[in-house]
Parts: structure tokens; sequence; C-alpha cells
DNA sequence: GGAACACCTAAACCTGACTTTAGGTCAATA
DNA sequence: TATTGACCTAAAGTCAGGTTTAGGTGTTCC
């Protein structure tokens, strides 16, 4: 059993964070001791990994809230469950796919600066064509469009 | 050159939208005609490129303003904007590993779901640990903790 | 000539995800 | 005993990143 306090040491989340996702019902069995302090266990620490990895994965709170009520429903939401992990998924590979493209242009971009730096101003590479890039520049900027 | 509504379907971004960057500034060079309508130029579509790039990278609007601003400033400013990119590279590379991370928590759910779903309920998987796991998912598990 | 359409500005409004504030409880320490 | 520190609630405030609204201009189709 940990404090709040704890909890926010254990996860770098703010204190009035966790008060926040316990009011939003993400954390739908979080006790509450005879003097209203709430008492974290182990399903509410698994619950707190499986938030933050729903947030990464670019859901909303008020969607997150409604997976936590199914899994407090029991067996009979376990395929509705599943289905809402396979769509993050998706979700969460296509965004690293955009991710590594705009990597991409990154990459392209500090190539192209650092041309720059070398010859002073930027007269020579403004007017840079693909034929002008060395193969392994073309191959990036080619991922970045 | 290009009107607003034109260049709205091609980056699949509002014309509101474009209109607010341009009000943040974060469109220097910008034309408009003599009744104020805005003209895309091809250096125009370039920093809107730059603009989603950045933005995915988790640069605020008023930091894209700020490498605007350099860009127009020229030669002088070469070095601090190849340091710009560079570090946004550094930020998308974590966010990267960040978005991996989750997918593996993910994946591991998805497996875990699947099972359940094999046996109608949540006993078995209830109290599963690393041994009863199967290699790849053995695998899985330990890149998502 | 008038209606439809694409554009314009300024300003108000909206949303999600928190954070801060104000006022209070309770247990342990000086 | 009083003050410190960790906890509590309800409600208001904040912030980024847009979006919507209200009122207007200029061009083209019927």
């Amino acid at each position: 059993m940990y404090s709040i306090g704890e909890v926010s040491k254990m996860f770098d989340i703010p204190v009035s964070t966790l008060r926040y996702y316990d009011k939003e019902g993400l954390l739908i069995d979080l006790e509450k001791d005879k003097s209203r302090i709430r008492k974290f266990n182990e399903n509410n620490l698994e619950a707190l990994r499986v938030i933050e990895c729903l947030k990464k994965s670019g859901m909303q709170i008020k969607d997150i809230k409604e997976f936590m009520h199914w899994c407090s429903l029991g067996d009979k939401t376990i395929t509705k469950r599943k289905e809402m992990f396979l769509k993050q998924k998706e979700n969460i590979e296509l965004e690293i796919k955009e991710l590594q493209k705009a990597l991409n242009m990154i990459n392209y971009k500090c190539w192209y600066y650092s041309e720059m730096e070398k010859d002073g101003n930027e007269k020579r590479m403004k007017n840079i064509t693909l034929q002008d890039m060395p193969k392994e520049i073309k191959e990036i900027w080619k991922n970045a469009h």
C-alpha cells in the first residue's frame, strides 16, 4: 500500500495529477481509509502504467475512463478491451512512422545546415538538387518526402 | 503561386489554421496582393513543411516563430539554426523510443487479452508470471518495463 | 443585377489536461 | 501545546493551439 506522495515519486507524476485522474474516474477501485486518504495497491499501480501507455498512444482521458470502466465489468468485456488495444497498436505504429518521416526531414536539415556552416553562407545550398547530394543524404531526403 | 484554399487542400490543414500560423508570425515573407489576399510561393510551402516537421518533433508555435525569425536574419544565424535542428533530432529520437516502449506494452496486452479471450475469462491470466510466457512474449514484456 | 463563392480581419470562444487556490483534517514532532 | 507536514475537497484558473463568429470585399456565374 502506497500513499499518493509515494506514488507521485515512483511515477514522476504530480500529486495534483493523480488526484485529477482519480476525480476523472481513471482509478476505479482506489481505496480510501477512514480519513479519506488514498491508498494505492498493486492493481492501482498497474492501472497507472496502463494509463501512461494509453496516453502515450494518443488516447484521451475520457476514453481511458471508458476502458477502465470496461475492466470493472469483468469477463464479458474481454473482447472489447482486446480490440481497443489492437486499435491503439495501429495508432501508435502510425505515429512512429510519422515521427520517423519527420526525423528524416530533420536529419536532412542537419546535413544541409552543416554544409552551409562550412560555406559560411546560404548561397550554394539554396540551389542544391538531388544530384548534388551524397548517396546516403539522397536516401534520407527521399524518406522525408 | 497558390491561394490559401489550394494550400489548405495540398497540406490538409484548415484555412483557419493557415491564417492562425500567419497571424502568429510563422509565415514570415508571405505576400498579399492589392486586395490583401494571401499568395503562397514555393518558399512559403517549404516553410509549411518545416512547420509541420517541427510541430511533430514537439516544438511550440512560439519557438517555431523564433526559428523562422532566425531564417529571415540570413547567414549569421546558420549555426544557431543548425543547433536547433540537432536539439529537435534528440527530442524526436527520445519520443520514438518512448513510443516503442508503449508499443511493447500494448503488444503485451494484445497477447494477454487474446489468451483471456480463448479462456473466456480472466482467471488463468490474472496470475501469470514471466515463466509462463512464450519466449517472444517474454521479450516484449521486458522491453515494456 | 443579384446570388454564390473564395477570400479578408478582429475578436470571442472552445477544448483537453492539468494546476492553483482556499480552506480544512489529522498525526507526529519540538 | 503549537506547529509542521502530508493529506483532503471543491472550485477557479491557466495554457496551447486552434476554431468560430460577425461583418465585410471582390469576382464570377445565371
